[in-house]
Formats: structure tokens, sequence, C-alpha cells
DNA sequence: CTTTGTTCTGAACATGCGTTCAGATAAATT
DNA sequence: AATTTATCTGAACGCATGTTCAGAACAAAG
């Protein structure tokens, strides 16, 4: 036997990338082997080569298609231009377009070591890119008054490391909806940016 | 050649630890091998089965050194009464002790998925205990009139996310002082909780 | 219906893995 | 000084790893 029936790149490579996804999320990117991925494919480990160039690769193709994504969507979000709104939006955005891929999330922060230098300056730069929105977002509401914090990157990556903590903790079934958690986070960053 | 000079379990026991937390914490659990770390200390890998019963035990022994070590030096504070100074105690003692011992922090956040499922509930109640200590000063602080927070729970967590990001990006030679750092958390957690 | 190009299988490659163990050597005890 | 115990070396075990490749099977194009 060789190929099956009903074998198209189009499907194949996709599955690929869910499949390792998943399975990096869950067992890590070092544990997990090419001949696991492609057995949850359905699909010899050879085959596997058709659609990446290695291992390395697919874990950052995985990792910058998440990060592309997070800045399209976020850069197609209708943003504000009241600072205090703007914070709103995006901390709902932020939990929201999280909470939607707990698993691309979870490689996307969790495998950075596994980036050989180059794949890591790349991803470091769009997470990078990601950040300043939020810290534009702070500076501006600083400048017009609204905000008042000693440091805007300090609290830039205080909210930051605030949101991305609900990731590790939120399951659906939990005592709170996803926009009620939303509700608690925006009136705590509020008043932590607030002016007195 | 066998047995070199000087060689003695009480010096090799934490040597081994102090190598096995360096390799994971820079390469994670999965991808740093026994041989590896005994390179590091300077002995051959089965030597290293004198010391721990498996490379499983050892992760286990490394979280929950630390862990333990968390609960001991937090409950070794003296925390002042009033809940808006114990709150800031509770700030400066959480981002001043995981500053000081990155790897071990590093290695029990993000080595938990590679716990067998008996061993993950032993550490999960330990991290649970800490966080325990936060909540009972929110709650006493909510309590007496003197913080205000939707829901004591989250607020917790979010706190433990803030705080935590810090050992993410920290770095001794960074642009602010570990007790400016403190400062300016200290003040947007107060903020983020006080009474309007 | 033949040709062309894509995508698969199945087997192989060298290398590395966690773990075990017999035997050697050093330290501790008597 | 002799004996016991702790700790190490060096080699081996079976098995898993990422990657490659020849050849088979399919889909699409002419």
């Amino acid at each position: 036997m060789a190929r099956t029936a009903g074998s198209r790149a189009t499907t194949t490579a996709p599955r690929i990338r869910a499949a390792a996804e998943r399975l990096f999320a869950r067992y890590g990117y070092a544990a997990v082997s090419m001949r696991q991925i492609a057995a949850e494919v359905g699909v010899q480990v050879g085959a596997l080569y058709n659609h990446t160039a290695d291992k390395q690769t697919l874990l950052f193709d995985l990792m910058e298609g998440h990060l592309n994504d997070l800045l399209t969507a976020c850069d197609a979000e209708a943003w504000p231009d009241r600072p205090d709104a703007a914070l709103d939006a995006f901390v709902r955005f932020h939990i929201g377009f999280h909470a939607e891929r707990p698993d691309a999330v979870f490689v996307a922060y969790m495998e950075l070591r596994n980036l050989n230098p180059a794949n890591f300056m790349r991803i470091e730069a769009l997470r990078r890119s990601y950040e300043d929105r939020l810290e534009r977002i702070l500076a501006d509401g600083h400048a017009r008054g609204v905000f008042s914090m000693a440091d805007t990157r300090i609290a830039t990556l205080a909210v930051i490391g605030m949101l991305t903590g609900v990731t590790t903790w939120f399951r659906r079934e939990g005592r709170l909806s996803l926009s009620e958690i939303e509700d608690l986070y925006c009136a705590m960053v509020q008043k932590a940016v607030a002016t007195k």
C-alpha cells in the first residue's frame, strides 16, 4: 500500500498543524515525537516531511501564525478614542482572543526556549509589537491626564501579566462566564492606572 | 578507574539538583538528558542513580523543594495587621523571593505538565496553599472595609499573575532596581483593590 | 488513455535515550 | 590494619528519536 484515497496537501497540512498544536500544548515540544503527530493525523512519519521542513519549523510556524492572527485581529478592532474606553476594549479583546485558543497561547508562551536564536528573535519582535499596542493606549491616557502611573512600561507589563494569567486557569465550565471575568478585570485594570 | 577522590553524597546530591535545575530551566525537562546533567556535575550517568530514583523524581523534588522554601519563607515573615500594609509586604515578598531564584521559579511554573498525576496534585496543593495566603489578606481587607473588589478569588489570581509576570522579564542589569519595581507594583496593586 | 507531478508508505539510518549492574575504589568504622 | 559501606566507573540493555528515500498509488492535465 502507499498513498490512500482522498489524500491532499490542502487537507493534510492544516491537520498536521492542528495535531502538533494540541500535542505541543499538552505535553511540550520536546516531549512530543514526530511519530505521535503522524499517528494523530493518521499518516506515516515520512509523510509529515511533505508539509514541513523539520520539527523546529513546525513549532515556529505555529507560533508565528498565532502571533500574526493576534496582531491582525487586534488591528481589526474598532478602537475608541477615549483612553479609558480603549483600555476596556483592550482588556476584553485580550481575554476573549486568548480564551478562544488556549492551545496556541500555551505553545506560544511556553515553547520560546525551544526556538533557535533566529526564530526566537522574530517571535519576540511580534510579541513586543503586541505589547506596544497596549503601551500606546496607556501612554495616550497618561498624556491626556486620564491615567496616572509612575512608569508606563512597567504598567504595560503588569497589565499584560495580569491578563495573560487568565489563560492558565480559565475553564469554560467554571464559576464565572468569560464576560463576567472581563468585567472584573476591566474594573481592576482601570483602577490600577486611574488618576487618584 | 572508578570512584574518584573526595566524592561524597552530601556534596554530589545538591550539585545534581543544582545542575538539573539550571538545565531544566534553560532547555526544559524533556529536552535535558540525564547524561547532560551528569556531565554538568562531572560524573558518569550511572552515578546519578545513587542520589535520585529516576528523572521524574528529580523534577518533583526540585519543585516540591522550591514550594516548601516559598511557604516556609512566607510564614517566617512578620505580617502587619493592617491589610494595606500586609498587602504591600506580600507584594515585596513575592517579587523579592522569586527574583532571587529565577531557575527554580521557571521550573516550578513551566514543568507542571511533565509531572505524573500524583505528583502534579501534590505540587498544585502547595501552590494553592500559597495563593491562599494572599487571598486571606485580601479577604481580611475587604471585611474591614479597606479593600473593595467584586470578587476576592479573581483579585487573588489577578495579583498573583501580575506579580509572577515580573519573573519573566526582570534582569538585574535592567533599567530599574528590584526595590523600584517593588514600589511600582505596590502602588498599582493597592490602587487595583482600593476602596474607590 | 497516457503522462506528469504530488503525496503517501514502509523501511532504513545513525544517534541518543533512561535505566541497570558488576566490579573498582575511597571513606568510615571497628 | 582489617572490614564494611557508600559511591563511583564503564559498559551494556532495549527502545525511541528526527530525518531520508526509493518506490507505489493517486489526482489532475492533455
